[in-house]
This record gives C-alpha cells, structure tokens and sequence, in this order.
DNA sequence: CGTGGGACCTGCTGGC
DNA sequence: TGCCAGCAGGTCCCAC
C-alpha cells in the first residue's frame, strides 16, 4: 500500500502525538508479520520513552531513549493508526503499541508484509537498512548521481528507479508517475538514455514525490493517514491505473503492459 | 556481477 | 447470485 510519500504522511500524523510520550506496553496479537517478531521485543521496548520518529526509505524508525529504535515497515497493505488504547481491535490488528498518554499507535496490516525490528545502536547500520540508496528528496539523489549509476546497465528504467540500492521509497505508483513527467519510455534501458534526461526523470521524482506528500499520500483502496483520512495525489495521478485513457497533453492513449510483474503505465505518443 | 522471476499473504474485483 | 482467477501500493532471495 504505502510508498514514501505515504509512510512520511503517517509519520507526520503521528509524531506529535507520540514525541516524548513513554511506552507502557507492547501488545503482540500476531507475530507471524513477514519476519515473526521477537519474542522479547515487548520487553526490550516498554518503560523506554520515544525521542521522536524518522523515516528512512518506506520504514519508521521510532528512536527510543537510551540508543535504541523499533524499526517498522507496512509493507504492501500496513497502516499505522492512532487508536484509544481501550478500542477493540477489528481484524488484522496485529500490534499495539501502547503509550503513557493513553493513547495507542495500532498496526493494522492485512497481508502481513510489514515487519517490526528491534535495533540497538546506529539503525543505518541494521542490515535491512545498510545497503539503501540515497533519499529521492535529498540532495544526494542528483542527475549525475543517476547517469553514473545507470552507465552499462540494461535494466529498465523502471526497474532502476524502483531499487533501493540506487534511490529509496519509489514504489509503482510513483515510478510510474515520474517516467511520464520526463517523458521516458519505462520499458527503455537505463544505460541508453543521457545525462539531461536523467535531469529531467530526478526533477520529476522529486516534484511527484513532493506534492504527494503535500496532497497527503495517495489512496487506491484504503490507504488513510494516522486520523483515518484518505489521501488526494490519486486526483492527480496521469497515467497510473489510467489504461485506455486519453493522454492529458498529447492525442494519444495510455498503454499498460507488464514489467516484471508490475503493471506499468505510459502514454506511446509523449513518451520515448 | 546484473538481471529476472518466484515467494510471502489476504481481500477485492470482474468475468463467466 | 455465486465462484474463481487474477490482481494489488513491497522487497528479499535464489537461480541463471
């Protein structure tokens, strides 16, 4: 469900009800996430006060007092809900973590591939996070940055946007997205396209990804923010889920095929 | 090494 | 109306 712009829409939901609050309890209700959650992780947690939350790619990092940080990824379905610690939980809540203050931040996740890790220490060094690329946001994910990386490679486009190891947090949605802004083909090789056009595609993730987060995320199905609210990005999407459509800048229509599984979207006439 | 495909899991949709 | 195949916002891991 969640790319970038949806997982720091929730991290901005929740953080200022959660800075500086306490943990009085972890409630595990199921374990079975797509790594089984430690055993002692509960333990380990609670009684610890939470500094503040990051993001790094699509994970939130809760940093905890005394150097350590609960690492949790939604996965494709998770959703991170502020909740009265007393409300029932409703089906696929599978983890409570409960604070001082009464309230509670309620993991929900239907397809249980979301994780949860306990992390001591420096968490960029913690193995799920230590061979990340560069945020699409910072200043480390540049046009030369991109043509370097891309110099020799036959992967699509697409594909390379998509890794983590060359930039974090572009899902399909917005992988998608950004290729039609800079009018490249998703299916081209990456090693064949120039250096200005690498300008263009980083310009065009950084836009896309920016006024999603603006917009509050994207919402297909059921993607809400911490309070229960949807996003609007998906009043703004151009090609994504768009197949048979017409094109919104030139006559011609948005084509889908598929990608290594993934179904991809752009427009033939705009894009090359 | 780079690349593509399968795997994990549940729920919803659309076509018959 | 009911059933079932196919598809969904992620990403790790394993063959080639």
């Amino acid at each position: 469900m969640p790319e970038l712009p949806e997982v720091e829409t929730t991290r901005r939901g929740i953080e200022p009800h959660v800075r500086g609050r306490r943990i009085a309890k972890i409630i595990i209700r199921d374990a079975r996430l797509r790594w089984p959650i430690a055993e002692n992780l509960p333990r380990q947690a609670e009684d610890r006060r939470i500094i503040g939350i990051q993001r790094r790619a699509k994970y939130l990092l809760f940093r905890l007092e005394a150097d350590a940080t609960l690492i949790l990824h939604l996965g494709m379905s998770g959703s991170l809900r502020l909740v009265a610690a007393q409300d029932p939980p409703l089906a696929h809540a599978h983890l409570d973590i409960i604070l001082a203050s009464g309230q509670a931040l309620r993991y929900t996740d239907p397809r249980r591939f979301g994780s949860l890790h306990w992390c001591t220490g420096d968490p960029a060094q913690h193995h799920l996070l230590a061979s990340l690329g560069p945020e699409p946001l910072s200043s480390a994910f540049h046009a030369d940055y991109l043509y370097g990386l891309s110099r020799g490679r036959r992967i699509c486009a697409k594909a390379l946007l998509m890794d983590s190891r060359a930039v974090v947090g572009i899902g399909n949605i917005y992988a998608n997205e950004a290729l039609y802004r800079a009018a490249i083909r998703p299916m081209r090789s990456a090693g064949c396209i120039g250096r200005n056009r690498y300008a263009r595609l980083v310009q065009a993730v950084k836009s896309v990804l920016a006024e999603a987060i603006e917009a509050g995320g994207t919402t297909l199905r059921d993607f809400t923010d911490s309070t229960g609210q949807p996003g609007y990005f998906h009043r703004r999407l151009e090609v994504y889920g768009r197949g048979g459509a017409a094109c919104q800048r030139c006559a011609g229509i948005i084509r889908m095929e598929r990608l290594g599984q993934r179904a991809t979207y752009y427009c033939p006439g705009c894009q090359f």
